[in-house]
DNA sequence: GTCTATAATTCGATAGAC
DNA sequence: GTCTATCGAATTATAGAC
């Protein structure tokens, strides 16, 4: 990031070791948690000396938030029919889910460390919450239904990939998104109580 | 437990620092989940010495395991009107997780300690699984709906307690109930899409 | 850039005096 | 029953040789 080098095009050695570290760790810090996931096993699974990893990332800390950045990449639900966009943006999130190690990464470590629960509330406030209140009618209601989405979204990813309730796990794409699709369109668009 | 001693009115003295010991240890659990809940600091609560903790308890394992003994107290919903079941239940469940530690702690360590998770597991097939049971009009698809409820009730608990999402914490019981009631109520006796 | 050696902590658990 | 002392293991992090 800091030194470009002479050419342009050439990625220097390190940038794949780099590269190696970040998809380790995101791998042990999803699958471990953040305390339980030690520098010394993610060296292990990215082929490398454990000092390595520090030397790249200065502490362990600082591993994380590298390794827990992360986009929603939340799709532009503007021009989408009115009545559809709870089940577009449903099945917009598992499939961030399924495929993505660093929300799972982000999930299990936010529950025990702190820095990972504010990068967690940051990720919905910078994130979600300007995505629905793009749909929202009323500005003023927008973060209310974005936190209303938000305990939808994590309490299917906690109960599924965390926590593996069995009935959870074994529901299919299509059966995830015609539950929950509705719900996020009345957290979206519908009102208190009905 | 093994040992009434000659007055069934006396409690021995000890029974009083083994709920002590209890009472920390759902704190700890609760607040900082399983790895860093130390048997230190649990004793130091307690005002204790830590070795009295392995004396009661054998090993952490066996103590997280005393202190995460939960009944979700779930009413009999069988003679509410079948609109009202969805909020009635939301309302007990807010209010559960309100007054009582111990499934804060059980969904903390849950996230991260293998033990924990299966006993989460456990309490909802043991317990919300069969109250679902009661209510559906087909026994057999009452563990998917009962899955979908705890869903929405632990990405609630989750999101409010331990990720502490602003606008989320900022809902008051009653505005709890009117969102979340009606997503129960379909999960309990509506339909898929609709 | 890479690795060895190790410092400095912290934790669960045990042994044994009183 | 209670406490002191400590073991053995594991962790993050640093210093320094090559």
């Amino acid at each position: 990031m800091t030194d470009d080098g002479s050419a342009g095009t050439k990625a220097r050695r390190s940038d794949a070791t780099r590269a190696a570290i970040l998809t380790a760790a995101r791998e042990r810090f999803a699958a471990d948690g953040y305390e339980r996931a030690t520098i010394r096993a993610i060296a292990a699974d990215a082929n490398i000396d454990p000092s390595m990893v520090m030397r790249y990332y200065g502490n362990k800390e600082k591993l994380f938030a590298a390794a827990a950045e992360f986009d929603l990449r939340l799709p532009d639900l503007t021009g989408v029919p009115r009545d559809e966009i709870g089940t577009r943006l449903t099945g917009h999130l598992v499939d961030r889910w399924e495929h993505d190690d660093t929300l799972m990464a982000l999930l299990r470590a936010a529950v025990t460390n702190q820095a990972a629960a504010d990068r967690m509330r940051e990720l919905f406030a910078a994130q979600l919450g300007p995505a629905v209140a793009a749909l929202a009618a009323d500005p003023a209601e927008a973060p209310v239904r974005a936190g209303l989405v938000a305990t939808q979204a994590l309490g299917f990813a906690l109960s599924r990939y965390v926590l593996r309730l069995p009935p959870v796990v074994a529901l299919d794409r299509a059966a995830v998104v015609a539950w929950l699709g509705p719900t996020v369109q009345r957290y979206l668009t519908g009102e208190q109580g009905e």
